[in-house]
DNA sequence: ATATGAATGTGATTAAAGTCACAAAAATAT
DNA sequence: ATATTTTTGTGACTTTAATCACATTCATAT
């Protein structure tokens, strides 16, 4: 059981919870420290707890036609998952994993539903959560569409150093070339190449996974330009 | 000002709110009807209100790196327009314009917010709300990655079969061949060849924006398999 | 250290869809 | 009814990225 209250990381939506409330999440919470590749949530299964990242970086897959899995985004600490799915679903509609060590808390999806028709504030916070996720998935849908390959890995590499690593100029991308693609919209040959091409005109340096941005104004350029 | 207590397509998110709810919706709402084409939210305006679909048919675009728009998905009576945005942004972050005649309910995005906060099943609707359509997108967002063209075409024809006629199989696309292609992310001449092609196998008939399917299963199977 | 299997890089080839240019048809205005 | 503009269809060609096949590197287990 956990000392929500005191959580490193409470989500906006937890800090409008009264002492009351706070005790229904304490004891309706699980935490679970998962290793990279430890599954989350897995698309298809009965869905019966929320999942809340406290620390570590996590994927959310889903299947496409073809059987490959979809890289639908990469989440920070802070982040719900399942949240979409136990909501309105039965079934989970996504997986996710853990890409890296990873802390995360379970809690009761009636808990979870509990807390929501008890607290407008609660309620509200969310919503606010899933909007923002919402306008997220916009903007990556217009992108990896408009965009080649080059600007997408630009994308992620961007992603990666200014999300992920408090825009440090050096970091690595727990990710296999496979799972780029996935992330990226592309096949693993199209991402080596991509990365080839972006070393060859300076703007990063890569080594296996670890990746440094040489001149960040070109691959912003590129980015944008698509 | 509307009476919102008998609109005839109430959501339900509305349909939890007590008299007084209501009457505060009601003094804060405002009913207008649109022509095709007439725009419903600007792109990169700041939001005040929050639109509710009451009969006709929208769309809703993003603008995309090469300027060109993208639709993001077409949407039916009972929809909300710009809900992320003004919940979460200053400045809408797509546009949405009608492509029927449209009833529109505008909702003052602060009356909006203060049944929210006053009404935790509201809240919790508008929740469930946000979630379905979240996962459409979802579906959308690794659909239109792993099919081709013809696929993507199939899912469209049955979306405004199913979706929009009650499975009719004889049914008029409110859509030019430009706008087909922005929302099956393509360009026009792919999407007049991929009809072709859909036609020349017999899956479908069509006479300019007129489309009749005369093999659903074929369809459906071109869909799936993509 | 060696063997095994997974992940990655690379070149050749193919396929899908975009681009361009123009004709035809349809819609709209005069 | 005619002119004008917009939309749509079509063929030739190009570009992008996928596919395939294989070599290489890397990680892990024995």
């Amino acid at each position: 059981m956990q000392d929500c209250e005191f959580c490193a990381i409470k989500s906006k939506a937890v800090e409008t919870l009264n002492p009351d409330e706070l005790d229904i999440l304490k004891q309706n919470c699980a935490e679970v420290t998962l290793q990279p590749g430890e599954s989350i949530i897995k698309e298809g299964l009965l869905s019966s707890h929320i999942a809340y990242l406290k620390s570590g970086l996590a994927k959310i897959c889903k299947k496409g036609v073809k059987g490959v899995d979809q890289i639908l985004k990469i989440v920070k600490p802070g982040s719900y998952l399942g949240m979409q799915t136990v909501l309105s679903n039965k079934l989970h509609q996504y997986s996710s994993s853990a890409i890296e060590e990873s802390v995360v808390c379970y809690i009761d999806i009636w808990s979870f539903k509990e807390l929501i028709t008890r607290n407008a504030q609660f309620a509200n916070e969310l919503i606010l959560y899933l909007c923002r996720d919402e306008l997220g998935y916009f903007n990556r849908f217009v992108n990896v569409h408009q965009k080649q390959i080059d600007g997408r890995l630009a994308d992620m590499i961007l992603f990666f150093s200014d999300e992920i690593n408090e825009s440090e100029k050096s970091f690595r991308v727990p990710l296999s070339r496979n799972d780029m693609a996935a992330l990226v919209c592309a096949t693993r040959e199209s991402v080596t190449r991509a990365i080839k091409d972006l070393s060859e005109i300076g703007t990063i340096r890569v080594n296996g996974k670890h990746f440094e941005i040489v001149n960040y104004d070109l691959l912003k350029k590129i980015s944008e330009k698509g």
